[in-house]
DNA sequence: CGTCGGGTTGAGTCCATTCAACTTCGGTGG
DNA sequence: CCACCGAAGTTGAATGGACTCAACCCGACG
Protein backbone atom coordinates (compact mmCIF):
# COMPACT_ATOMS: atom_id res chain seq x y z
CA UNK A 1 0.00 0.00 0.00
CA UNK A 2 2.73 2.48 0.95
CA UNK A 3 4.83 1.97 -2.05
CA UNK A 4 3.66 4.94 -4.65
CA UNK A 5 5.05 7.08 -0.95
CA UNK A 6 8.16 4.78 -1.09
CA UNK A 7 8.86 5.34 -4.78
CA UNK A 8 8.31 9.35 -4.64
CA UNK A 9 10.75 9.64 -1.28
CA UNK A 10 12.87 7.29 -2.72
CA UNK A 11 13.45 9.11 -6.00
CA UNK A 12 14.72 12.86 -4.00
CA UNK A 13 17.15 10.68 -1.69
CA UNK A 14 17.94 7.23 -0.41
CA UNK A 15 15.12 6.17 1.91
CA UNK A 16 16.40 3.15 4.37
CA UNK A 17 15.21 0.07 5.07
CA UNK A 18 14.57 1.70 8.97
CA UNK A 19 12.75 4.57 7.47
CA UNK A 20 10.40 2.35 5.50
CA UNK A 21 9.33 0.41 8.53
CA UNK A 22 8.81 3.58 10.27
CA UNK A 23 6.59 5.25 8.17
CA UNK A 24 4.69 1.88 7.83
CA UNK A 25 3.97 2.47 11.52
CA UNK A 26 3.27 6.19 11.43
CA UNK A 27 0.69 5.15 7.94
CA UNK A 28 -2.18 3.00 9.00
CA UNK A 29 -5.99 2.62 9.14
CA UNK A 30 -7.98 2.96 5.17
CA UNK A 31 -10.85 4.31 3.50
CA UNK A 32 -12.80 5.14 -0.05
CA UNK A 33 -13.72 8.10 -1.26
CA UNK A 34 -16.23 7.98 -4.25
CA UNK A 35 -15.94 11.37 -7.27
CA UNK A 36 -16.75 14.47 -5.85
CA UNK A 37 -16.53 13.28 -2.19
CA UNK A 38 -14.11 15.61 -0.38
CA UNK A 39 -11.24 13.70 0.96
CA UNK A 40 -10.60 16.52 3.56
CA UNK A 41 -12.80 19.58 4.13
CA UNK A 42 -11.85 24.12 4.10
CA UNK A 43 -11.75 25.15 7.92
CA UNK A 44 -11.39 21.35 9.27
CA UNK A 45 -8.72 20.86 11.98
CA UNK A 46 -7.78 17.50 11.28
CA UNK A 47 -5.40 15.68 13.51
CA UNK A 48 -3.85 13.32 10.85
CA UNK A 49 -2.65 13.72 7.64
CA UNK A 50 -4.25 12.06 4.71
CA UNK A 51 -2.22 9.88 2.36
CA UNK A 52 -3.73 9.19 -0.98
CA UNK A 53 -3.27 5.78 -2.37
CA UNK A 54 -4.65 5.13 -5.61
CA UNK A 55 -7.15 7.39 -7.34
CA UNK A 56 -6.51 10.91 -8.69
CA UNK A 57 -8.05 14.05 -6.21
CA UNK A 58 -7.36 17.67 -6.07
CA UNK A 59 -6.82 21.07 -3.78
CA UNK A 60 -9.58 23.62 -4.35
CA UNK A 61 -11.16 27.03 -3.21
CA UNK A 62 -15.20 28.02 -3.90
CA UNK A 63 -15.55 31.97 -4.38
CA UNK A 64 -18.73 33.42 -3.55
CA UNK A 65 -19.37 33.78 -7.28
CA UNK A 66 -19.75 29.84 -7.45
CA UNK A 67 -16.63 29.59 -9.19
CA UNK A 68 -14.07 26.95 -8.39
CA UNK A 69 -10.42 26.76 -8.75
CA UNK A 70 -8.40 23.99 -8.01
CA UNK A 71 -4.93 24.77 -7.10
CA UNK A 72 -3.12 21.34 -7.04
CA UNK A 73 -3.89 17.82 -8.39
CA UNK A 74 -2.86 14.93 -6.49
CA UNK A 75 -1.51 11.34 -7.31
CA UNK A 76 -0.95 8.46 -5.68
CA UNK A 77 1.61 8.75 -3.33
CA UNK A 78 1.17 12.23 -2.21
CA UNK A 79 0.22 12.90 1.05
CA UNK A 80 -2.28 15.87 0.63
CA UNK A 81 -3.00 17.48 3.28
CA UNK A 82 0.98 16.91 5.30
CA UNK A 83 0.49 20.68 5.43
CA UNK A 84 -2.34 20.66 7.99
CA UNK A 85 0.80 18.98 10.20
CA UNK A 86 1.64 22.21 11.06
CA UNK A 87 -0.76 24.83 9.26
CA UNK A 88 -3.50 23.40 11.79
CA UNK A 89 -6.56 25.05 9.91
CA UNK A 90 -7.67 23.65 6.09
CA UNK A 91 -7.61 26.92 4.41
CA UNK A 92 -9.40 25.06 1.46
CA UNK A 93 -11.19 21.46 0.41
CA UNK A 94 -9.52 18.13 -1.34
CA UNK A 95 -12.15 16.49 -3.36
CA UNK A 96 -11.70 12.91 -5.08
CA UNK A 97 -11.81 13.10 -8.99
CA UNK A 98 -11.97 9.62 -9.24
CA UNK A 99 -12.00 6.50 -6.62
CA UNK A 100 -9.35 7.51 -4.08
CA UNK A 101 -7.76 5.15 -1.67
CA UNK A 102 -6.37 6.66 1.37
CA UNK A 103 -4.63 6.30 4.65
CA UNK A 104 -3.98 7.91 7.37
CA UNK A 105 -1.05 9.40 9.62
CA UNK A 106 -1.86 10.93 13.07
CA UNK A 107 -0.17 14.77 13.46
CA UNK A 108 0.97 13.46 16.47
CA UNK A 109 3.39 10.53 15.14
CA UNK A 110 4.31 12.97 12.56
CA UNK A 111 5.51 15.14 15.09
CA UNK A 112 7.46 12.11 16.43
CA UNK A 113 9.41 11.45 12.83
CA UNK A 114 10.73 14.73 12.98
CA UNK A 115 12.20 14.79 17.01
CA UNK A 116 13.63 11.05 15.87
CA UNK A 117 13.90 10.78 12.83
CA UNK A 118 15.27 13.84 11.57
CA UNK A 119 16.28 12.69 8.13
CA UNK A 120 12.91 11.06 7.55
CA UNK A 121 11.44 14.61 8.57
CA UNK A 122 13.73 16.45 6.19
CA UNK A 123 11.83 14.33 2.95
CA UNK A 124 8.29 15.18 4.41
CA UNK A 125 9.37 18.86 4.27
CA UNK A 126 11.01 17.75 1.10
CA UNK A 127 7.81 16.51 0.02
CA UNK A 128 5.67 20.09 1.11
CA UNK A 129 8.44 22.21 -1.06
CA UNK A 130 8.32 20.16 -4.37
CA UNK A 131 4.29 21.20 -4.09
CA UNK A 132 4.72 24.80 -3.86
CA UNK A 133 7.66 24.43 -6.88
CA UNK A 134 4.57 23.24 -8.04
CA UNK A 135 2.27 25.78 -7.46
CA UNK A 136 5.14 28.11 -8.62
CA UNK A 137 4.82 26.46 -11.95
CA UNK A 138 1.27 26.68 -12.24
CA UNK A 139 1.12 30.79 -11.30
CA UNK A 140 3.72 31.02 -14.35
CA UNK A 141 1.30 29.34 -16.42
CA UNK A 142 -1.66 30.79 -15.85
CA UNK A 143 -0.07 34.57 -15.60
CA UNK A 144 2.38 34.04 -18.68
CA UNK A 145 1.22 31.44 -20.94
CA UNK A 146 -0.86 30.80 -23.79
CA UNK A 147 -3.76 28.88 -22.34
CA UNK A 148 -2.67 25.66 -24.99
CA UNK A 149 1.29 25.84 -23.58
CA UNK A 150 -0.74 25.79 -20.23
CA UNK A 151 -2.34 22.84 -21.33
CA UNK A 152 0.74 20.70 -22.54
CA UNK A 153 2.44 22.22 -19.26
CA UNK A 154 -0.22 20.04 -17.22
CA UNK A 155 -0.09 17.17 -19.38
CA UNK A 156 3.68 17.29 -19.27
CA UNK A 157 3.86 17.47 -15.60
CA UNK A 158 1.36 14.67 -14.84
CA UNK A 159 2.68 12.48 -17.31
CA UNK A 160 6.19 12.74 -15.28
CA UNK A 161 4.37 12.12 -11.38
CA UNK A 162 2.76 9.64 -12.62
CA UNK A 163 5.51 7.95 -14.11
CA UNK A 164 7.71 8.34 -10.61
CA UNK A 165 4.74 6.13 -9.13
CA UNK A 166 4.13 3.65 -11.88
CA UNK A 167 1.63 5.02 -13.23
CA UNK A 168 1.89 5.29 -16.50
CA UNK A 169 1.63 3.12 -19.62
CA UNK A 170 4.31 3.81 -22.50
CA UNK A 171 3.80 6.86 -23.35
CA UNK A 172 0.11 7.21 -22.42
CA UNK A 173 -1.66 7.33 -19.02
CA UNK A 174 -5.25 8.07 -17.34
CA UNK A 175 -6.92 10.93 -17.16
CA UNK A 176 -10.23 11.08 -15.88
CA UNK A 177 -10.79 14.54 -15.75
CA UNK A 178 -13.94 16.55 -17.43
CA UNK A 179 -13.50 19.12 -19.15
CA UNK A 180 -15.55 21.07 -16.78
CA UNK A 181 -12.50 19.80 -14.35
CA UNK A 182 -10.24 20.71 -16.28
CA UNK A 183 -11.40 24.27 -16.44
CA UNK A 184 -10.87 24.54 -13.05
CA UNK A 185 -7.40 23.94 -13.20
CA UNK A 186 -6.94 26.35 -15.44
CA UNK A 187 -9.30 29.13 -14.76
CA UNK A 188 -11.25 29.14 -18.09
CA UNK A 189 -14.97 28.69 -19.01
CA UNK A 190 -15.86 25.28 -20.06
CA UNK A 191 -16.77 26.19 -23.40
CA UNK A 192 -12.95 27.90 -24.22
CA UNK A 193 -11.13 24.60 -22.31
CA UNK A 194 -13.12 22.78 -24.88
CA UNK A 195 -11.33 24.86 -27.57
CA UNK A 196 -8.44 25.02 -26.12
CA UNK A 197 -8.36 21.15 -25.84
CA UNK A 198 -9.29 20.99 -29.47
CA UNK A 199 -6.24 23.08 -30.58
CA UNK A 200 -3.80 20.91 -28.32
CA UNK A 201 -5.58 17.77 -30.20
CA UNK A 202 -4.99 19.73 -33.78
CA UNK A 203 -0.93 20.12 -32.58
CA UNK A 204 -0.70 16.37 -33.44
CA UNK A 205 1.63 16.18 -30.16
CA UNK A 206 -0.70 14.26 -27.86
CA UNK A 207 -3.46 11.79 -28.69
CA UNK A 208 -6.33 12.39 -26.27
CA UNK A 209 -9.87 10.34 -26.31
CA UNK A 210 -11.86 8.83 -23.35
CA UNK A 211 -10.10 10.18 -20.52
CA UNK A 212 -6.76 8.63 -22.14
CA UNK A 213 -4.02 10.78 -22.66
CA UNK A 214 -1.33 8.99 -24.86
CA UNK A 215 2.08 11.57 -25.33
CA UNK A 216 2.76 11.20 -29.29
CA UNK A 217 5.73 13.56 -29.59
CA UNK A 218 7.11 14.65 -26.24
CA UNK A 219 9.84 16.72 -27.81
CA UNK A 220 7.26 18.82 -29.38
CA UNK A 221 4.93 18.92 -26.55
CA UNK A 222 7.58 20.12 -24.51
CA UNK A 223 8.54 22.77 -27.05
CA UNK A 224 4.90 24.17 -27.01
CA UNK A 225 4.90 23.71 -23.03
CA UNK A 226 8.61 25.40 -22.58
CA UNK A 227 8.37 22.15 -19.97
CA UNK A 228 11.70 22.31 -17.81
CA UNK A 229 11.62 19.16 -14.76
CA UNK A 230 13.82 21.12 -12.73
CA UNK A 231 10.84 22.32 -10.47
CA UNK A 232 9.99 18.81 -9.66
CA UNK A 233 13.43 18.06 -7.97
CA UNK A 234 13.79 14.55 -9.71
CA UNK A 235 18.09 14.37 -9.03
CA UNK A 236 18.69 11.79 -6.38
CA UNK A 237 21.20 13.22 -3.81
CA UNK A 238 21.19 13.54 0.06
CA UNK A 239 18.94 16.07 1.51
CA UNK B 1 18.93 42.64 12.43
CA UNK B 2 16.90 39.41 13.17
CA UNK B 3 13.49 41.42 14.53
CA UNK B 4 11.55 40.70 11.38
CA UNK B 5 12.71 37.08 11.32
CA UNK B 6 11.69 36.28 15.52
CA UNK B 7 8.48 38.46 14.33
CA UNK B 8 6.98 36.33 11.98
CA UNK B 9 7.87 32.67 13.67
CA UNK B 10 6.44 33.91 17.06
CA UNK B 11 3.50 34.79 15.38
CA UNK B 12 2.74 31.40 14.83
CA UNK B 13 3.74 29.94 18.39
CA UNK B 14 6.06 30.68 20.97
CA UNK B 15 9.70 31.15 20.34
CA UNK B 16 11.88 30.44 23.58
CA UNK B 17 15.00 32.46 24.39
CA UNK B 18 17.07 29.53 23.60
CA UNK B 19 15.64 29.00 19.76
CA UNK B 20 16.19 32.84 19.09
CA UNK B 21 19.97 32.55 20.42
CA UNK B 22 20.36 29.42 17.82
CA UNK B 23 18.63 31.47 15.21
CA UNK B 24 21.24 34.26 16.25
CA UNK B 25 24.25 31.57 15.89
CA UNK B 26 22.57 30.23 12.20
CA UNK B 27 22.41 33.38 10.80
CA UNK B 28 24.90 35.88 10.33
CA UNK B 29 26.82 38.02 7.69
CA UNK B 30 25.16 40.63 5.67
CA UNK B 31 25.20 42.31 2.16
CA UNK B 32 23.14 44.71 0.20
CA UNK B 33 21.71 44.66 -3.19
CA UNK B 34 20.17 47.77 -5.36
CA UNK B 35 17.08 47.50 -7.09
CA UNK B 36 17.08 45.01 -10.19
CA UNK B 37 20.15 42.87 -8.97
CA UNK B 38 19.27 39.13 -8.40
CA UNK B 39 19.60 37.99 -4.89
CA UNK B 40 20.15 34.08 -6.23
CA UNK B 41 19.52 33.54 -9.37
CA UNK B 42 18.19 30.33 -11.81
CA UNK B 43 19.94 27.19 -11.71
CA UNK B 44 22.34 28.01 -9.07
CA UNK B 45 23.00 25.68 -6.07
CA UNK B 46 23.55 27.51 -2.95
CA UNK B 47 24.94 26.41 0.30
CA UNK B 48 23.39 28.71 2.43
CA UNK B 49 19.80 30.21 2.60
CA UNK B 50 18.93 34.25 2.16
CA UNK B 51 17.09 35.56 4.99
CA UNK B 52 15.84 39.48 3.75
CA UNK B 53 16.34 41.69 6.50
CA UNK B 54 15.03 44.91 5.07
CA UNK B 55 13.38 45.81 1.43
CA UNK B 56 11.34 44.17 -0.91
CA UNK B 57 12.46 41.27 -3.15
CA UNK B 58 10.42 38.81 -5.41
CA UNK B 59 10.79 35.18 -6.60
CA UNK B 60 10.14 35.18 -10.41
CA UNK B 61 10.61 32.74 -13.50
CA UNK B 62 11.31 34.42 -17.55
CA UNK B 63 9.60 32.48 -20.43
CA UNK B 64 11.76 32.12 -23.84
CA UNK B 65 9.23 35.12 -25.00
CA UNK B 66 10.83 37.79 -22.54
CA UNK B 67 8.08 37.62 -20.39
CA UNK B 68 8.28 37.76 -16.83
CA UNK B 69 6.61 36.23 -14.19
CA UNK B 70 6.94 37.02 -10.04
CA UNK B 71 5.37 33.97 -8.60
CA UNK B 72 6.40 35.99 -4.74
CA UNK B 73 6.61 38.91 -3.17
CA UNK B 74 9.05 38.64 -0.27
CA UNK B 75 8.94 40.85 2.79
CA UNK B 76 11.56 41.71 5.66
CA UNK B 77 11.77 38.18 7.79
CA UNK B 78 11.07 36.14 4.90
CA UNK B 79 13.66 33.63 4.44
CA UNK B 80 13.91 33.66 0.57
CA UNK B 81 14.79 30.74 -0.41
CA UNK B 82 14.66 28.13 2.16
CA UNK B 83 13.54 26.03 0.10
CA UNK B 84 16.87 25.26 -1.69
CA UNK B 85 17.75 24.06 1.63
CA UNK B 86 16.21 21.08 0.26
CA UNK B 87 15.61 21.70 -3.24
CA UNK B 88 19.07 21.95 -3.74
CA UNK B 89 19.06 24.08 -7.04
CA UNK B 90 17.10 27.25 -7.68
CA UNK B 91 14.17 26.64 -10.62
CA UNK B 92 14.00 30.66 -10.37
CA UNK B 93 15.36 33.72 -9.29
CA UNK B 94 15.17 36.11 -6.87
CA UNK B 95 15.40 39.88 -7.47
CA UNK B 96 15.46 42.55 -5.39
CA UNK B 97 12.26 45.39 -5.97
CA UNK B 98 14.19 47.85 -3.23
CA UNK B 99 17.28 48.22 -2.07
CA UNK B 100 17.99 44.84 0.17
CA UNK B 101 19.70 44.27 3.10
CA UNK B 102 19.65 40.48 4.04
CA UNK B 103 21.67 37.74 5.91
CA UNK B 104 22.74 33.94 5.46
CA UNK B 105 22.38 31.11 7.09
CA UNK B 106 24.82 27.72 6.08
CA UNK B 107 22.39 25.12 5.17
CA UNK B 108 25.14 22.79 7.39
CA UNK B 109 23.60 24.51 9.74
CA UNK B 110 20.53 24.41 9.23
CA UNK B 111 20.57 20.84 9.09
CA UNK B 112 21.80 21.03 12.57
CA UNK B 113 18.73 22.94 13.67
CA UNK B 114 16.30 20.20 12.38
CA UNK B 115 18.80 17.33 14.06
CA UNK B 116 19.07 19.09 17.54
CA UNK B 117 15.99 21.91 17.86
CA UNK B 118 13.31 20.11 15.94
CA UNK B 119 10.52 22.56 17.56
CA UNK B 120 12.43 25.12 15.58
CA UNK B 121 12.78 23.05 12.66
CA UNK B 122 9.23 22.68 12.52
CA UNK B 123 8.98 26.21 12.95
CA UNK B 124 11.09 27.09 9.81
CA UNK B 125 9.35 24.25 8.21
CA UNK B 126 5.66 26.10 8.74
CA UNK B 127 7.07 29.24 7.43
CA UNK B 128 7.69 27.51 4.03
CA UNK B 129 4.41 25.97 3.86
CA UNK B 130 2.84 29.45 4.56
CA UNK B 131 4.82 30.70 1.24
CA UNK B 132 3.01 27.13 -0.29
CA UNK B 133 -0.58 28.65 1.16
CA UNK B 134 0.02 32.40 -0.29
CA UNK B 135 0.85 30.36 -3.71
CA UNK B 136 -2.30 28.23 -3.56
CA UNK B 137 -4.09 31.61 -3.19
CA UNK B 138 -2.18 33.44 -5.74
CA UNK B 139 -3.41 30.84 -8.26
CA UNK B 140 -6.86 31.17 -7.30
CA UNK B 141 -6.99 35.18 -7.72
CA UNK B 142 -5.27 34.32 -11.29
CA UNK B 143 -7.96 31.46 -12.43
CA UNK B 144 -11.02 32.99 -11.02
CA UNK B 145 -11.30 36.75 -9.08
CA UNK B 146 -11.64 40.11 -11.47
CA UNK B 147 -8.52 41.49 -12.11
CA UNK B 148 -9.58 44.73 -9.42
CA UNK B 149 -10.28 41.75 -6.79
CA UNK B 150 -6.90 40.24 -7.87
CA UNK B 151 -5.21 43.38 -7.15
CA UNK B 152 -7.33 44.12 -3.96
CA UNK B 153 -6.64 41.08 -2.69
CA UNK B 154 -2.97 41.61 -3.20
CA UNK B 155 -2.74 44.78 -0.87
CA UNK B 156 -4.79 43.10 1.59
CA UNK B 157 -2.38 40.71 1.82
CA UNK B 158 1.00 42.64 1.57
CA UNK B 159 -0.73 44.93 4.26
CA UNK B 160 -1.26 41.77 6.84
CA UNK B 161 2.47 40.37 6.28
CA UNK B 162 3.92 44.11 6.55
CA UNK B 163 1.73 44.80 9.53
CA UNK B 164 3.29 41.64 11.24
CA UNK B 165 6.95 42.65 11.03
CA UNK B 166 5.78 46.55 11.81
CA UNK B 167 6.42 48.33 8.46
CA UNK B 168 3.06 49.51 8.31
CA UNK B 169 1.99 52.94 9.58
CA UNK B 170 -1.53 53.34 10.76
CA UNK B 171 -3.26 52.08 7.38
CA UNK B 172 -0.52 52.51 5.04
CA UNK B 173 2.41 51.03 3.51
CA UNK B 174 5.29 51.70 1.32
CA UNK B 175 5.04 49.66 -2.18
CA UNK B 176 7.70 50.40 -4.52
CA UNK B 177 6.87 48.59 -7.52
CA UNK B 178 6.67 49.75 -10.65
CA UNK B 179 3.13 49.10 -12.79
CA UNK B 180 5.36 47.03 -15.30
CA UNK B 181 6.44 45.27 -11.95
CA UNK B 182 2.79 45.04 -10.78
CA UNK B 183 1.89 43.59 -13.49
CA UNK B 184 4.42 40.85 -13.22
CA UNK B 185 2.69 39.88 -10.37
CA UNK B 186 -0.87 40.11 -11.50
CA UNK B 187 0.26 38.61 -15.32
CA UNK B 188 -1.43 41.82 -17.18
CA UNK B 189 0.19 43.85 -19.82
CA UNK B 190 1.40 47.24 -18.55
CA UNK B 191 -1.27 48.97 -20.17
CA UNK B 192 -4.35 47.02 -18.64
CA UNK B 193 -2.38 46.73 -14.58
CA UNK B 194 -2.41 50.64 -15.49
CA UNK B 195 -6.10 50.69 -16.02
CA UNK B 196 -6.68 48.11 -13.76
CA UNK B 197 -5.41 50.41 -11.03
CA UNK B 198 -7.54 53.31 -12.36
CA UNK B 199 -10.41 51.29 -11.27
CA UNK B 200 -9.39 50.10 -7.61
CA UNK B 201 -8.51 54.00 -6.91
CA UNK B 202 -12.21 54.85 -8.15
CA UNK B 203 -13.74 52.23 -6.04
CA UNK B 204 -12.39 54.71 -3.23
CA UNK B 205 -11.40 51.99 -0.95
CA UNK B 206 -7.80 52.78 -1.36
CA UNK B 207 -5.47 55.87 -1.83
CA UNK B 208 -2.42 55.27 -3.50
CA UNK B 209 0.06 57.64 -4.85
CA UNK B 210 3.71 58.06 -5.46
CA UNK B 211 4.23 54.32 -3.84
CA UNK B 212 2.44 54.74 -0.97
CA UNK B 213 -0.93 52.38 -0.62
CA UNK B 214 -3.15 54.14 1.77
CA UNK B 215 -6.32 51.77 3.12
CA UNK B 216 -9.16 53.98 3.10
CA UNK B 217 -11.73 51.19 3.57
CA UNK B 218 -11.11 48.17 5.13
CA UNK B 219 -14.27 46.34 5.05
CA UNK B 220 -14.62 47.41 1.14
CA UNK B 221 -11.46 46.42 -0.02
CA UNK B 222 -11.64 42.79 1.85
CA UNK B 223 -14.74 42.51 0.27
CA UNK B 224 -13.69 43.39 -3.39
CA UNK B 225 -11.10 41.33 -2.60
CA UNK B 226 -13.23 38.53 -0.97
CA UNK B 227 -10.04 38.41 1.01
CA UNK B 228 -9.91 35.27 4.05
CA UNK B 229 -6.57 35.41 6.24
CA UNK B 230 -7.13 31.85 7.61
CA UNK B 231 -4.01 30.78 4.68
CA UNK B 232 -1.87 33.04 6.66
CA UNK B 233 -1.91 30.97 9.43
CA UNK B 234 -1.82 34.00 11.85
CA UNK B 235 -3.22 31.77 15.17
CA UNK B 236 -0.64 31.37 18.11
CA UNK B 237 -0.82 28.02 18.62
CA UNK B 238 1.38 24.85 19.54
CA UNK B 239 3.27 23.46 16.03
C1' DC C 1 16.40 73.08 -21.45
C1' DG C 2 16.32 68.29 -23.07
C1' DT C 3 16.04 63.62 -21.90
C1' DC C 4 14.36 59.54 -19.91
C1' DG C 5 11.58 56.35 -17.22
C1' DG C 6 7.16 55.85 -15.56
C1' DG C 7 2.43 56.78 -15.91
C1' DT C 8 -1.87 57.70 -18.67
C1' DT C 9 -5.07 57.60 -22.56
C1' DG C 10 -7.19 56.23 -27.20
C1' DA C 11 -8.13 53.03 -31.01
C1' DG C 12 -8.25 48.70 -33.15
C1' DT C 13 -7.66 43.66 -32.78
C1' DC C 14 -7.86 39.34 -30.71
C1' DC C 15 -8.98 36.38 -26.98
C1' DA C 16 -12.24 34.49 -23.74
C1' DT C 17 -16.86 34.63 -22.01
C1' DT C 18 -21.78 33.90 -22.10
C1' DC C 19 -25.85 32.01 -23.95
C1' DA C 20 -27.71 28.79 -26.57
C1' DA C 21 -28.30 24.95 -29.46
C1' DC C 22 -27.07 20.40 -30.88
C1' DT C 23 -24.45 15.94 -30.72
C1' DT C 24 -22.65 11.80 -28.68
C1' DC C 25 -22.70 8.18 -25.71
C1' DG C 26 -23.59 5.13 -21.85
C1' DG C 27 -27.22 3.73 -18.85
C1' DT C 28 -31.84 2.62 -17.56
C1' DG C 29 -36.51 1.15 -17.85
C1' DG C 30 -40.59 0.01 -20.66
C1' DC D 1 -34.54 -4.44 -27.99
C1' DC D 2 -34.99 0.10 -28.35
C1' DA D 3 -36.67 4.52 -26.71
C1' DC D 4 -35.47 7.78 -23.70
C1' DC D 5 -32.60 10.37 -20.55
C1' DG D 6 -28.82 12.90 -18.60
C1' DA D 7 -24.13 14.04 -18.48
C1' DA D 8 -20.38 15.36 -21.16
C1' DG D 9 -18.57 17.18 -25.31
C1' DT D 10 -18.86 20.27 -29.38
C1' DT D 11 -20.14 24.26 -32.20
C1' DG D 12 -21.92 29.12 -33.48
C1' DA D 13 -22.74 33.94 -32.58
C1' DA D 14 -22.54 38.00 -29.93
C1' DT D 15 -20.52 40.61 -26.03
C1' DG D 16 -17.01 42.27 -23.25
C1' DG D 17 -12.26 41.90 -21.47
C1' DA D 18 -7.31 42.18 -22.38
C1' DC D 19 -3.75 42.91 -25.71
C1' DT D 20 -0.85 45.68 -28.88
C1' DC D 21 0.59 49.86 -30.87
C1' DA D 22 0.99 54.42 -30.47
C1' DA D 23 0.85 58.88 -28.67
C1' DC D 24 1.27 62.06 -24.98
C1' DC D 25 2.12 63.78 -20.15
C1' DC D 26 4.97 64.62 -16.35
C1' DG D 27 8.47 65.00 -12.83
C1' DA D 28 13.40 63.89 -11.79
C1' DC D 29 17.73 64.79 -13.19
C1' DG D 30 21.73 66.10 -15.95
Amino acid sequence: MLEPLYLQLAQHDVLSDAERSMLAQVVSGGKEFSVGQDLVSEGSRPIYSTLLVEGLAARYKVLESGGRQFTSLQVPGDFVDLHAFLLKTMDHGIVALSLCRVMFADHTKLRVITEKAPHLGRLLWLDTLVDAAIHREWIVAMGRRSKVSHLAHLICELFIRLQVVGHTNEMSFNLPLSQAELADVLGLSVVHMNRVIGSLRKSAAVNWASHTVTIVDWQLLAQMAEFDPTYLSMANEPR
